[in-house]
This record gives C-alpha cells, structure tokens and sequence, in this order.
DNA sequence: GCAGAAGAGGAAAGAGAGTC
DNA sequence: GACTCTCTTTCCTCTTCTGC
C-alpha cells in the first residue's frame, strides 16, 4: 500500500490489490467546543468524538426514521445525534455504564420534575457508614451521607426521572472545580485511591462538604437548557440499547441498520475499567462484570481479528448498501507512529481476514488547529497526542 | 469583562533498556 | 557500573468556550 499526495496536499490515494482508495484531508466540521446540544457535554468520558462527527454522517448518510448504530456506544454520541436528527438509534456497549450514562440522554425529563423528584428523595438520612467504602479520601463525610443515600435510593426506583439523576450525579462524581461533589480531582477519569490521598497532601486540603442535591440541579438545567425534549421523546420508544460484545450485537436484527458511525477502542491505549471504577461504583456494577470482557488487544494482530469480527457482525446487521463510518486515531506502536486506518483499510482487502463483505469508498482525516487531545496515545500532536480522526467510510457490499 | 467549566491534554520526573 | 536515550507514569496547567 503507498500514498500517491497530490500537488494540493487536499487528497492522497492509498493503492490497494481492489483499486485505490482516496483520503480526503480537510475540516469537515468545526474544532470549536460545545457547539452542539448541551445533553451531548453532560459528561466527561475518557473515550469520545465530537457530535459533529456522527452529525456528519448521518446528515450525509441517511434521512429521517432510518435506523444508526453505535456498537461501542460509550456515553452514546452517536445515539443522541441519530435521536436529535429523526433517526432510530441502536446503541451497544460491552460496559453496563454505558447504558446508564446514554440511555438518560434520549428520554429526557424536565428540570421541575428533576427538582420534585429531588425534594422527596431524604438525602441527609443516617446510614450505617461502617458497612461503605472508604472514600474520605474524595469526599467530606457528609457529602458521602448524601451519595450513598442517593446511590441506596437508586437501587430501587428506576424511571426516567431517577435515571436521568443517575446520569447527572455520575458526572459530578469527581473533578477539579466547586460543581463537583469530591475534593479537587481529575475530571475525565477515575484515579485509585492512593494517588488521590497525594493530591490531597500536596494541595495540603481535605474534601470540603459539597451539597449535592443543588449541584445536580445545576448541572441538569445546563445539560437541558437546549430544548429539543419533544423530538427526542417523539422516538424514544423505539431507541434499543444493548449490553454485551461487539462482535455479537444480540438484539439488533438482520438487515435493520442503516448506518454505522462508531469508534472502537485503539489497541489497549485505554484501561476502560480502571478509568471509570467510581462511577461503576456509584451504579454497582461490579468489576466482575466488566473485568475481562472489555476487549484490549495489547498486538496488533489480536486487534486486527477483532475489528474484523466487529465487521462481520456489522455485516449482518447492515441493510444491503448500508454504511460504515469507523473512526479510528494514530497510535504509537513497537516505536513507530501507527495509522489505524490503514490497518483496518487492509483488513478490507485481506483474504485472510475474509473481508471482501465490504467496500471501503474513501477515507476522511479531519484537521484542526486546535486539538487537545490524549496524551495517552503517545503520538507526537502538533507536540503530542491524537491529531487527527481518521474516518474509513465502507459500505456493506 | 470576568468567573466557571471542560478537555481522546501536557510537562517533567522516574523507570527501563541499550551500549560500552 | 556509568552513561544515554526512550518510554511510562504522575500530577496537575493552559486554552477555549459559555453564561452572566
């Protein structure tokens, strides 16, 4: 395989044994922040594209009442752009957080029904503290009171309301300013433990009480003040969300998706579980149920079979000319930059692979001054990170 | 203009590998 | 063992955007 670049640097062409493939190098959409609806910012999750980028596809791809997939959901950018546009959403991920954090997002309440829902919940009751983790580390004593009373409440009452709460006080779990309920913390990702009792003694601070109730109300009138509620409850009966692997969507039907517009996970650059154990925690997902199943393919090979299983389901789950917009990034590899769509190009091509299901039609790598993206790809960006999303657009032949 | 919020982020120290 | 280079881990900074 070799790049042919043209004289405008715009286009290259990637030669492969079916014919040559251009990528197109451009920005497509915009690298300013938050400028599509608020439910899309509602949380911090350690693995996610803009909403422009699945807005792209599917106002590209597909018209109303047609159906969009995501099987690695995460906190389900692709499901809540596909429900904003008129589409059907499917949305799957192996980590049962996933669920929690998306399906609120599509079945949105209001805030005076957050706020009645709130004032009934007694978050200030006594509980048996002996028996909780030991999360002082985090939290003041009695913002622990209020979480763990919030956490015991949501065990048992699981309508569209409580779990639209769920969504909100998940993403103030942990983070770095005053709206959060822990002590000054990491936003995006879970950190043990131990390296939050070296903040603390470092900023030489413990966690300050944080009322909780009024932080999620906060938080929920900014993630609702877009509106939009009555198009996303116009469908939101037939929306599915699943649980489980991605190379075996049980509950998406044959022949039912019309687009695909997903990123999986890039080699094992991510320790999924790790990242997220408090907000498992707070949910009570316990680590065996994710411990194992969340594929990270430390070679190369490991994850070339496994984005090609993915496919094949897709494959079947596709409607004859559907699409597959598969997002992937640069990574750094056995010392050498790595560009994952080539890789997955190849697998299109490779017998081996038996991958002939599908056509790749072209590749897009979106540009943009301004990325600040993960450090933990351990690519050179205009100094380090990703720079860029490299989206292969392949239809279902 | 200012304060708060958010980010597939960033700098630097530490650990490990290679060479002599 | 000493030195150098590269990779990994730790622990937050800085830039941008939004809302008042």
């Amino acid at each position: 395989m070799s790049a042919l670049t043209l004289a405008n640097n715009e286009y290259d062409y990637l030669d492969t044994p079916l014919g040559s493939v251009p990528r197109i190098f451009d920005e497509f959409w915009t690298a300013k922040q938050r400028q599509m609806h608020s439910l899309h910012y509602s949380n911090s999750y350690r693995a996610s594209f803009k909403p422009e980028l699945p807005d792209f596809f599917i106002s590209k791809f597909t018209k109303k009442g047609d159906v969009v997939g995501d099987p690695f959901g995460g906190r389900g950018t692709t499901a809540l752009q596909a429900a904003l546009s008129g589409r059907v959403a499917l949305s799957n991920d192996v980590n049962p957080l996933s669920e929690r954090i998306a399906y609120p997002k599509l079945h949105p309440v209001t805030v005076e029904e957050i706020e009645k829902r709130l004032e009934k919940i007694n978050l200030k009751k006594d509980v048996d503290m002996s028996v909780e983790e030991d999360m002082s580390m985090f939290y003041h004593p009695e913002t622990y009171k209020e979480i763990i009373n919030l956490k015991n409440y949501l065990k048992t009452h699981r309508d569209d309301v409580d779990r639209f709460i769920e969504m909100i006080a998940l993403s103030r779990l942990h983070g770095h300013s005053t709206g959060f309920f822990s002590a000054y913390s990491f936003p995006q990702i879970s950190i043990p433990k131990y390296r939050q009792q070296k903040i603390n003694e470092t900023r030489q601070e413990m966690p300050d009480y944080r009322e909780i109730k009024s932080r999620i109300i906060k938080k929920a009138k900014d993630t609702l003040k877009s509106g939009q509620l009555e198009t996303l409850n116009a469908n939101s009966k037939k929306h599915i969300f699943t649980t489980g692997d991605a190379r075996n969507l049980t509950g998406w039907e044959d022949n039912s998706v019309n687009l695909v517009v997903t990123s999986p996970p890039f080699l094992n650059q991510v320790d999924y579980v790790q990242d997220t154990w408090i907000e498992n925690w707070f949910c009570g997902i316990a680590r065996e149920e994710v411990d194992g199943k969340i594929v990270q393919t430390p070679n190369l090979s490991e994850w070339s079979q496994f984005i090609s299983d993915v496919l094949s389901d897709l494959h079947r789950v596709l409607v004859p000319g559907g699409i597959v917009a598969m997002e992937v990034g640069e990574v750094k590899y056995q010392g050498k930059i790595l560009n994952l769509d080539e890789i997955v190009l190849g697998l299109t091509c490779s017998r081996s692979h038996n991958m002939h299901q599908f056509k790749v039609n072209e590749i897009y790598v979106q540009s943009q001054q301004f990325t600040k993206l993960a450090n933990c790809f351990n690519v050179s960006n205009n100094k380090k990170g990703t720079n860029t999303n490299r989206i292969l657009v392949m239809e279902r032949m």
